[in-house]
DNA sequence: AATTAATGATACTAAAATAGTATTATTAAA
DNA sequence: TTTAATAATACTATTTTAGTATCATTAATT
């Protein structure tokens, strides 16, 4: 059950390294390939997903020397629900019908409701969990 | 998020419908393409399918003429999630690290931790639906 | 001004997963 | 013997995922 998707799994790794390097040594901006270096994650693929962020409002990007990403929000007011959304949409167990075809017995189905009870807990849940709370675990 | 994957909708679909017959009209054998006809699906697909159902011992099968699948377990007692482990595994949502490298802190990893509560209340709350429970809405 | 080191945008491709089809064998009733 | 059903298994097409490549833009350094 594929419930955090590569991207978000890689984008993470960054993002906990580089608010690590941030509230350890105060450094503020971070170049791809230094992300690349200590992550050990694909290079232009990286890229990608730290552009992806940067649109989203997480990170700033300066282009040209000495350029690099930093963080726009503070580590600890990032979400992970923050990067999934970015990368894989809002959590949503929900969508229990295929191919638009409606189940069953829509209105009184059981397991709509189940779901929606269980999507609503995993938000709260995921919602409490930061950059930092992962890089400190709590 | 693809929580529950179009093998399983489909024969949910075939096990509900199979239901209601069985409960309104005592109907006990079913063959694939009556249910292909009232369902709509797939035909060599869904025989895929209720084959495997009557591998993991929820349905039985009858070659011939005559034959058809019919229900090994009542359908009051099949769980949504003995029809899910046919064919999507359990569910597990925790599967938090990919490529096999290790979250930055696994061990007081707080997203793993949240992941094991979430996926047992899943677990709970899937266990309670039936094919029954489906048809019903309770 | 030229060079260099960074990101931005976008197109492309390879691999894996998913969904579905095809073929041949087996079985049992009529 | 024919017919109507499932069994087993191989094959194929489509979609998604993961990653690469290319060229453009920008800013600091020399
Ligand atoms: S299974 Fe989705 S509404 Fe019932
Ligand atoms: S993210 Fe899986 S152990 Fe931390």
């Amino acid at each position: 059950m594929k419930f955090i998707v590569r991207d978000t799994d890689y984008a993470v790794r960054a993002l906990v390294y580089m608010a690590k390097q941030s509230l350890s040594k105060n450094k503020k901006v971070f170049t791809v390939d230094e992300v690349v270096r200590e992550e050990g994650l694909p290079g232009r693929f990286l890229r990608k997903l730290l552009q992806t962020l940067a649109k989203r409002g997480l990170l700033v990007s300066n282009k040209g020397k000495k350029g690099g990403f930093s963080f726009l929000k503070p580590p600890a007011s990032i979400k992970l629900t923050d990067i999934m959304e970015a990368f894989q949409g809002r959590v949503d167990i929900t969508n229990c019908l295929l191919k638009g075809r409606p189940c069953p017995n829509k209105k009184k189905c059981i397991l709509r409701k189940t779901l929606k009870n269980i999507n609503k807990l995993i938000q709260r849940e995921l919602e409490k969990i930061t950059v930092v709370s992962l890089l400190e675990g709590r």
